[in-house]
DNA sequence: TACATTTGCTTAACGGTGTTAGATTATTTT
DNA sequence: AAAATAATCTAACACCGTTAAGCAAATGTA
């Protein structure tokens, strides 16, 4: 009796389609505009339904909270396998960061917090620490300085994050920001911070 | 009859009252549990009370917006005034934003949309531009090539501004991050920006 | 003083939210 | 076909922001 694969496939599928629904939503109407009747609406279903996928609406964002790192870890890897000197591959890869920021901004939202109230636990989801991961070895690659300290990965890597994560918050929330500018900083300050790796 | 002023008086009284009442909220258990009943229970009126004095909720938090860029200003004016050379002003003036954020926690959350949906049209608060002219005519001094374009103002300014709004805005979103790094960070990014400034 | 009017405030309601329990319908098992 | 199980919906609860209607006390007017 094959049906049970099949039952548990369409499980999965409206699982999907919860989550897929939730983001269409966000997309075309904000954050604010997400309910669940909303979502039910979407899937053709009546709210209750979501109960039995997600334990509740928190749990449902930080599945997409989730699903954001994975795709947003994706991205990373295939900026830095996109180079071969390991400063251009940093560069591409917080490169990469900023774009996954606009190209995908409620996620980048939800995951972060920008304007908008983000989940608690978010901590320790181990999909958001693969992205740690690949940035802490990449920085590690650039420190000639032997042997390596952990401390100065981790500050450069907190440094480069603010720096950029602050500039993508300011354009998020605050109107009328230039883009020329923003290039400007976002470039600027990814030079200046590898230059200073070996001081 | 004095009874016009003192009436004056007592409704200005309550205003105040309003705004202290759901900041105390909101301290206390956080932007979440921020609810037009509970800060009416709290000045022992009912609900509808308060739109009498604010239009409806979002204008009651843009008043408080309105209020932290206030404070701020402030702290940032009086960091200024306790420093002479201009670069050693700068770097008050960001740290007093730095210890803003945190002692003021919310109000912070509130104005710059951390971990919170902030209000919309916090654009163009003549208050808020209080406080970026104050770092633009601080950064202006440092500036020695003539004439001083305005464009490095501006990109020195968001420069210092991301860095300093994305450290603040990780801390205050993750979880488990270190004092003595954070210092690290701001330090010496404010030294390094500073210094970048007659590039 | 007696009546009318304004003011201050509350109660009650509307439509929305997340969430849960109970009833109902459909499917599977016996 | 009957019983058991699963899938789904309806209805409700408690809360939210917000508005309209009503009450009661204070004030103005005759």
């Amino acid at each position: 009796m094959g049906s049970k694969e099949r039952i548990q496939r369409q499980k999965e599928d409206t699982r999907k389609g919860i989550l897929d629904a939730a983001l269409q939503i966000v997309k075309h109407e904000g954050w604010n505009a997400l309910s669940m009747r909303k979502i039910a609406d979407a899937i053709e279903y009546t709210a209750p339904i979501i109960y039995e996928y997600f334990p509740n609406k928190e749990g449902l964002l930080i599945e997409l909270t989730r699903q954001g790192y994975a795709i947003l870890g994706k991205k990373i890897k295939k900026a830095q396998d996109s180079e071969t000197e390991p400063a251009q591959q940093l560069e591409a890869m917080w490169m990469a960061y900023w774009q996954f920021a606009f190209n995908c901004k409620e996620m980048y939202q939800l995951m972060y917090g920008v304007d908008m109230n983000c989940c608690e636990l978010k901590k320790s989801l181990p999909e958001a620490e693969y992205t740690t991961k690949l940035f802490s070895d990449a920085i590690d690659k650039l420190v000639t300085k032997e042997p390596r300290p952990e401390d100065i990965i981790c500050l450069k890597y907190y440094t480069f994050w603010s720096v950029i994560h602050g500039l993508i918050s300011i354009n998020l929330t605050q109107k009328g920001t230039n883009e020329e500018i923003n290039q400007q900083i976002l470039r600027g300050a990814i030079q200046a911070i590898i230059r200073t790796i070996n001081d």
